[in-house]
DNA sequence: ATTATCTATAGATCTATAGATAATGC
DNA sequence: ATTATCTATAGATCTATAGATAATGC
């Protein structure tokens, strides 16, 4: 046993308490992070907040990344990633079937989320370089939707606005006190989007 | 002629030229506040930087507003609040009719602005107590939303759904290098939200 | 020897206030 | 006298680096 999860850790050990027990540093980190990020958002969170959640000094951050947009780029990719694999398993099924079973998927993992990332989506800050990846994969998803909503008989705006059907479940956690159950949302969200083609 | 466009301006004079000759002081922060919010976001924004774009020193700014927290929410509310009046005068009509013209004004509200503000929707930051008015106004617009779907035949979560599509515009706006023309997309959502119904 | 933390700090901000100044208005 | 700017700055950050240190691993 060399995993992170041994009993006994490697280096010198923290002043304070693990964050998750069963974690290695990184993730601690992403997690405290994806929380205040999401809260609070990302520019107006410091790396000495981030640190003080995990339980370790600010500057113990840089061992782990080499900079504050690093820890959002990683999240951000996280998040997108999982659904665009996803929907490259989708190439036999038929276009409406296989688009209601990427929403379906898509909306699970908007709302599974430990925390609400998907706000973060929309930053501004997200237009720079580190983020170029994260960019690149969210932009092949729009695309997949884009031609599945074509093959299905949509219009190009309709494609456009399924996305935005998709994501909107990013507001709706968000701002409902209380949401209704992940799968009556996955349906509601994946036969809306099928109503919406006509 | 006391009013701030007239050819002799009170006050010590600036050091640069005016951004927009004909606007007040007040409009021009606002107006470069928005463009620079909308493109890096809010709390990536300095006060600095904003003043520098009207041509005036950082100091300057806090002679019109009390903090930069108040400029966000000035420009937040006055882009929502249209949208908000504009709803309170449907009384008359048919909820899918009234739902219908609705959102034609909203998206063109969203598709007009000279920036694209409503990005500015979503930003953690609005979580705190300056916002508390633009939050209520926005939750009011929201919930004309729900009643207008719920009295056209919808689930409550079909009128969150609706006001989910209509917001999505403003990622249109943000993400689509070109944009079909408002008028064209403000229909496009109108009837996308009718077929949304059933 | 390697790993993962720590302390200390450089250097660059950033927001907001205090008080001076250069105009017009009366 | 009033208005709208200016200069100067206090005080509080914030990110990232340098180098020391306390563990385990070999």
């Amino acid at each position: 046993m060399s995993s992170p999860t041994s009993a006994a850790p490697v280096g010198r050990p923290r002043s304070g308490a693990r964050r998750l027990p069963s974690a290695t540093a990184r993730e601690e980190i992403l997690d405290a992070a994806a929380e205040l990020f999401a809260s609070r958002g990302y520019a107006a969170t410091s790396t000495r907040l981030i640190a003080e959640r995990v339980g370790i000094r600010q500057a113990s951050l840089y061992y782990h990344f080499d900079n504050k947009e690093q820890i959002l780029a990683e999240l951000l990719e996280a998040t997108v990633r999982p659904s665009l694999t996803f929907a490259d398993s989708l190439a036999g099924l038929a276009p409406a079937a296989a688009l209601h079973t990427l929403i379906r998927y898509d909306v699970g993992v908007l709302l599974g989320a430990p925390w609400n990332i998907g706000i973060l989506y929309a930053l501004p800050e997200t237009a720079s370089e580190p983020f170029a990846q994260f960019r690149h994969e969210r932009e092949a998803l729009r695309a997949v939707y884009r031609s599945l909503t074509a093959a299905a008989g949509g219009s190009e705006i309709t494609g456009e606005l399924v996305f935005g059907l998709v994501e909107s479940v990013i507001g709706m956690r968000r701002d409902l006190a209380t949401l209704p159950p992940a799968d009556t949302l996955q349906d509601a969200v994946a036969s809306a989007a099928l109503r919406l083609l006509g």
